[in-house]
DNA sequence: GTCTATAACCCGATAGAC
DNA sequence: GTCTATCGGGTTATAGAC
């Protein structure tokens, strides 16, 4: 247990994200994610440059735990139903693992270009998205629907409608986004 | 200039907002504040209990700003126009003081019951979507364009659309909002 | 690569004098 | 109500020994 006498950069980052499913991106600092592994706080920069390179991390592995779970949502299911679940999924993880969510969208200095996340999830994203609205307009409905549900989790997060089942709201937007989903295809069909 | 021999809250306030807007919220610290009306630090106890109750204030005056805003936007509109255009100014606002913007959904630790926002500013916001929805779906339809706007203010904020410009995710997202709206009037007409 | 020690900042909040 | 001074904590990051 104490103080092993090497770590490695995915050791770091789990125990990390402990920290911040535990404490929120605040509670995880550089000192608190060195000690959760034996390592002195300053053994830390052998393996990230500066903490801005561990939130980087954190949010790498946070993005591919999302990714697992909407994969398992949308295993076998068809188009609609896929996004149904996996819309579903999406919030679910963001309410659960709420303090671990927000490491996702944490504001990135301008990493790469068009860097939003990870680029397998946003991938996956729209390849879902294009099942219900045709090639031609997935891009601007996943956009769209990743704000949408973004927004969702952010406002349950910040309990900003408790009072308020936030499940009819969430069923109205969704339906309204799949109903515009469809129509988007049906023009592709026309053209 | 300096050392106003006393002040009040809502110069403090103020100040605060402008440091909100130069540096965000980490940026916002009480003895910033403090120093930028010629107090000391520990003279801000006197007009707030603690950095929340601070924060809480900034939100209010902030939401107070946005609110102007959208009833700018609304004036003398029909209400299909005036959603478009209330929904164009709240994106506006949030890009160009994303900053500010941010402190209006930081996570309050359950101040009231169902406090989502400054009242009035969610009232007159539940009020434009009615003239589009109807009565019956205007709560959760009125959340619906909340968590929606506030998504693609959130990814926009954060760059994450930096290449694909996000007006055609807006739009899409916006029209199919509309589309759902109109859909719930005439559900209303029919019952 | 890891350690101890420390520099050089920041923060919120409190104590006690005026 | 405001001040000076301070407590106790946090942070990133660096220096130098092993």
């Amino acid at each position: 247990m104490a103080r092993p006498l090497s770590t490695d950069k995915k050791t770091i980052v789990a125990a990390a994200v402990n920290l911040l499913a535990q404490n929120g991106l605040r509670g995880m600092s550089i000192r608190s994610v060195a000690g959760s592994v034996g390592l002195a706080p300053n053994a830390m920069y052998s393996y990230f440059v500066d903490r801005e390179q561990l939130e980087a991390a954190v949010a790498a592995e946070v993005a591919g735990r999302l990714h697992a779970m909407l994969l398992k949502a949308c295993a076998q299911k068809t188009s609609e139903d896929s996004i149904r679940s996996l819309a579903k999924a999406f919030l679910r993880f963001a309410k659960e693992q709420h303090l671990i969510y927000e490491a996702l969208v944490v504001p990135r200095p301008a990493s790469g270009e068009d860097a939003i996340l990870p680029e397998q999830l946003w991938l996956f994203f729209v390849d879902q998205v294009r099942r219900v609205t045709g090639a031609s307009k997935s891009r601007e409905a996943a956009v769209a629907l990743w704000a949408f549900l973004h927004g969702i989790a952010s406002l349950q997060s910040a309990q900003a409608f408790n009072e308020e089942k936030p499940v009819r709201s969430f069923e109205f937007g969704l339906s309204a986004w799949i109903d515009a989903a469809k129509a988007a295809r049906h023009g592709d069909r026309a053209a």
